[in-house]
DNA sequence: CACCGTCAAGTCGCA
DNA sequence: TGCGACTTGACGGTG
């Protein structure tokens, strides 16, 4: 069983995806941005390698306009080596990738040439894996399509199109339920027609259910039918409500009490779950931790490591709870400890904490730090206590500094991320 | 350096 | 028929 995350980090350096316009999307400067992706990707990779995380989705800005002619690169030929590279660490760690075209990939659509921009993506995702060296295992996700007034018709096209389809891409795609349009029933009608796998997704069955009276468990037992041995291990996704925005718009963090809630009403060993968050890793390794059975207290002294000065930001109360809570070290209080810090993220910003951690990441600097950085910060202090400047302000500066002055123990920690 | 409109993709609801 | 909303993170121009 693996838990993972979708295309982007949370605090982690260097693993930022970049883009271009397309007026701008000349050779050199695709060349450029795909060498700097794939640094970007290879340090996500290893992130998740020392975080012990083993499902992963590619992010398909991964090549810039990889699938649009204007991007004539032969990336696969040019960078042949570095996917080779990334590719062998991902085999060798165990670790199962995936990716997963987005809405606008649609191929049952009537429209010719949105049909064959499609068919171009996909290819593309599959040429991604293929050159990553990852076997069918590793997964290409894609969801029905449109409906264009008549589901039926709209299905026999998906159905007639995906049958034109290369067996690169045939071989790893799998079907998912969306928000919308196509429930898990229909998706399964599909799948089982035609030796697709079926991804269940448990938050757009929610949102967008088929039958109301079956559970989770249900779906997921009919779905595991659609899946082979050169498929791996059945995936499904899981997600919950953002409850500041619209129906089917993913939460910023997953709630801990929730998802072990679904973890136990399903047979959750058997399956890789594929997290789709805001918060992204950080999710990822506490829904590890939560259902992790080696249960040993250095993981939450790890995770403490890394959240202790945005708990400080937010709440002293809940700063000091959590230091008594991790004394103990023949204990694994995994879920008491989460639900301490969902508390504390949540809690709006106030000035007296927020310069209170800032303080305390000061105090890493202020023997090192130049006459003119240490004027500079108490300004800034001022000016925020005054309403003058953001808080965001004052963090960056502190975060340059401890790029500046090397200070690994911070540049691990989540305080710059977590706005 | 902060801010905010724009980009890129396709569908669908509504004038 | 055509336009805006929907979605997402990064770009790119402004102040």
């Amino acid at each position: 069983m693996s838990i993972g995350y979708a295309c982007l980090t949370i605090g982690v350096e260097n693993a930022g995806f970049r883009s271009c316009m397309i007026k701008n999307a000349d050779e050199e400067k695709l060349k450029e941005l795909i060498a700097h992706n794939l640094k970007s990707l290879e340090n996500i990779i290893d992130y998740n390698i020392r975080n012990n995380i083993k499902l992963f989705r590619i992010s398909s800005d991964l090549i810039p306009f990889g699938s649009n002619s204007i991007n004539d690169v032969p990336w696969w030929d040019i960078f042949e080596s570095r996917l080779k590279d990334i590719g062998n660490k991902i085999i060798e760690n165990s670790i199962r990738v995936s990716m997963h075209p987005g809405q606008y990939t649609v191929l049952n659509s009537p429209k010719e040439e949105v049909v064959k921009n499609a068919i171009d993506d996909l290819n593309y995702h599959a040429q991604v894996l293929e050159s990553l060296g990852v076997d069918s295992r590793h997964k290409i996700i894609l969801h029905i399509g449109g409906v264009y007034n008549d589901k039926f018709l709209a299905s026999k096209r998906f159905i007639c199109n995906y049958e034109k389809l290369n067996e690169s891409v045939k071989k790893r795609l799998v079907i998912e339920n969306d928000h919308k349009s196509y429930n898990i029933q229909d998706v399964l009608n599909i799948g089982k027609s035609q030796n697709i796998p079926v991804v269940f997704d448990s938050f757009h069955n929610q949102v967008n259910p088929s039958n109301n009276n079956k559970c989770n468990l249900y779906w997921i037992e009919q779905c595991e039918k659609t899946w082979n041995i050169n498929d791996g291990k059945q995936k499904i996704h899981y997600s919950q409500q953002n409850p500041l925005k619209n129906i089917g718009s993913h939460s910023a963090t997953i709630k801990i009490n929730d998802f072990v809630d679904f973890y136990n009403s399903i047979n959750g060993e058997q399956l890789d779950i594929m997290l789709e968050v805001k918060d992204k890793n950080l999710s990822a390794v506490k829904c590890i931790n939560c259902i992790s059975t080696e249960k040993n207290i250095t993981f939450l002294e790890n995770e403490w490591s890394k959240y202790k000065y945005s708990i400080l930001e937010k709440s002293h109360a809940d700063y000091l709870k959590i230091r008594k809570l991790l004394k103990n070290k023949d204990e694994y209080p995994v879920i008491e400890f989460y639900n301490i810090l969902e508390h504390a993220l949540q809690e709006p910003e106030k000035a007296g904490n927020a310069v209170n951690a800032a303080q305390h990441v000061w105090g890493y600097f202020k023997n090192t730090a130049t006459k003119i950085e240490k004027e500079t910060f108490i300004k800034s202090i001022n000016a925020y206590e005054e309403n003058r400047i953001q808080l965001s302000s004052i963090k960056n500066k502190l975060k340059k500094m401890a790029i500046k002055y090397d200070e690994k123990y911070l540049l691990s920690s989540y305080y710059f991320a977590i706005k």
